[in-house]
DNA sequence: ATTGTAATCGCAAACGTTTGCGATATAGTT
DNA sequence: AACTATATCGCAAACGTTTGCGATTACAAT
């Protein structure tokens, strides 16, 4: 461990000098600049971050918390993807990544500890306890998904859009004649059930359709559970000829129930997707799907981290990440 | 925030007693020590670990550096599952996970700066630029899956089973009669491959079958790569008649690809999976695979790093987890 | 020769801990 | 009463940086 004292003693100078040089500050005449620069590169040099963060009052890190709601919500391709796109801003502004699986670490407890200097919460409750935290306290974080519109809290956060890309996929299953439509959701209290169910019932009711509450099936965003609600629904009197699936693991368990029961995809129920999988056209048949922009939930999440981080504020306090509907070949008219 | 100071100043003690009553060390008072513990707690106190990490030499987090090899590396569950193990053990041994994705973080510069204690490596090429840096550096690490059997330097390592598995799962389909038994394999320099290909040609060569070269392609690990690769396979002139799968992305690629043809799985082609996937049995059909825990791939390197870290030394130096072949219907006898 | 300006440089404090050591106090033994 | 053993406690150094401030120097302008 060569610390900046042996390169004083090396080069014949103060500590002040070389940590000057070595940060590219003025007041260090350049060759002395130079023979430090060189010397430290010599002696393999590289600065204690820990004694840094204890003068300049940050560490250079942002803490990663994805609570563990089930046995392996991580998973979920939602949260690689979501890593991907902070793991690309945070280092290009040269912060490291804190990664806190599982429930147990409170994130006030990792900022409180100067582990951290702000944290990103991946929840996907609303009612998140380590979200709530929060109020009282004034930490730079970011929520993704963040809390409800309205919610009394206000938190930075950055979503993917929800709302008017869902309607679009319902839509067009009505505009194919679909009625029958079956929505396999995602846990109560989640920002994305909560949004999409509201846009699943105003759109219905617009459309002067009668809801049918069997038709909208709480997941808990697996694999397995869209298996099992898919046989569900398959059960009912009236199966459904179309089915969304709220997310990546959701559609894959729902599509393999319907193949289980010998049905086909699309001819005797339509499928659509929702999520940031890049292999929805892979699919058999390729999946009609809602693609949302994950990783550039991410980016966005760490931009924002870091402003308030270097800034103290933040001008942006809600972040909206465009999706699209991309219809592929799991759709068409209902049989008949 | 509030420091050892403030505590110190508000029960007339000094530094060094509120943090020995804090650290649970003896010669402090009882019930001076039962006053800063109250006092911590009300002013909601905590460590600096910045400031810790300086005097005791050591910051209680451990590195895990991923790198992106193609675009989207982090996406095979392989990875979510190696963090979930190290995780679990990282957490309970009080350390914290500094997650690097991406090429561009050297884990040698990530030790010397002190921003971790020791790195796990995930490498999946034998030849790894940054895995080779360990060479000439003792630093606390652990690779995995780690080096091939032989290989010049010694680095720690834990890695799933991969040679008695396979072969189990080759000689179950030679006894279930198939000979054209073709084998999506991952990149050339991986660990995985070369094991897995050996394993393959000794196999194939103790009962004199005659190795078909076109039967063994080489994929980059995706999903995109094993719906690819099947084609080809499918395309060929004698195309074969069971296809064993790298890991859990090229298996539904494959099995995309073959229903895509209008192809029965079993029926027409046997197919088996390889690796740490939950969903196996919601394939369609269930498909027969090895299972391996990378899970506890994952927990057995933090435990081996830790005990680098904390004693200096590591006793086993090559840890290998078992795997086990599962046989569900996804394999039969092949077609007449 | 004097003053002013600017650049270079080092001293020392500060960041928040931990810990060895010596000082003091208390209790126990003879 | 004298001595020992033990427990409690604070001082101050140490960890490796950064940085404000004052000191020194050089050089030009007056």
């Amino acid at each position: 461990m060569t610390t900046i004292k042996e390169i004083a003693a090396g080069v014949n100078a103060s500590y002040s000098a070389v940590s000057r040089a070595l940060n590219g500050k003025k007041g260090v005449n350049p060759e002395l600049r130079k023979k430090i620069i060189e010397l430290a590169k010599d002696m393999n040099y590289f600065p204690h971050s820990s004694a840094q963060a204890l003068v300049q009052k940050k560490v250079g890190v942002i803490g990663v918390i994805i609570p563990r709601t089930g046995e392996f919500a991580f998973q979920n391709p939602y949260y690689s993807h979501i890593l991907m796109g902070l793991s690309q801003i945070a280092n290009a502004a040269d912060y490291q990544l804190m990664l806190s699986l599982g429930d147990q670490q409170s994130y006030t407890e990792m900022y409180h500890r100067r582990l951290v200097d702000g944290v990103v919460i991946v929840a996907n409750r609303l009612d998140d306890p380590l979200l709530m935290e929060v109020i009282h306290q004034h930490i730079p974080v970011v929520a993704v998904p963040g809390l409800a519109v309205g919610s009394e809290v206000e938190v930075p956060s950055v979503n993917s859009e929800n709302i008017v890309s869902f309607k679009q996929a319902l839509k067009y299953l009505l505009d194919l004649g679909h009625r029958r439509i079956a929505f396999i959701t995602g846990k109560e209290n989640s920002l994305y059930t909560t949004e999409r169910g509201e846009a699943y019932r105003t759109l219905f009711k617009e459309h002067n359709i009668p809801i049918n509450e069997d038709y909208i099936c709480e997941s808990d965003f697996s694999k397995t559970d869209g298996f099992r609600l898919m046989g569900d629904l398959l059960d009912l009197a009236q199966p459904p000829t179309a089915v969304i699936c709220m997310n990546d693991l959701v559609a894959p368990g729902a599509i393999q129930q319907i193949y289980r029961r010998g049905l086909k995809i699309p001819e005797q129920i339509s499928v659509i997707g929702i999520g940031c999988s890049e292999n929805f056209e892979l699919y058999h048949p390729p999946l009609t799907a809602i693609r949302t922009q994950v990783q550039a939930v991410g980016n966005k999440a760490a931009q924002i981290l870091i402003e308030q981080i270097e800034t103290g504020g933040c001008r942006e306090k809600r972040v909206i990440i465009d999706s699209e509907l991309i219809v592929r070949q799991s759709t068409t008219v209902p049989p008949s």
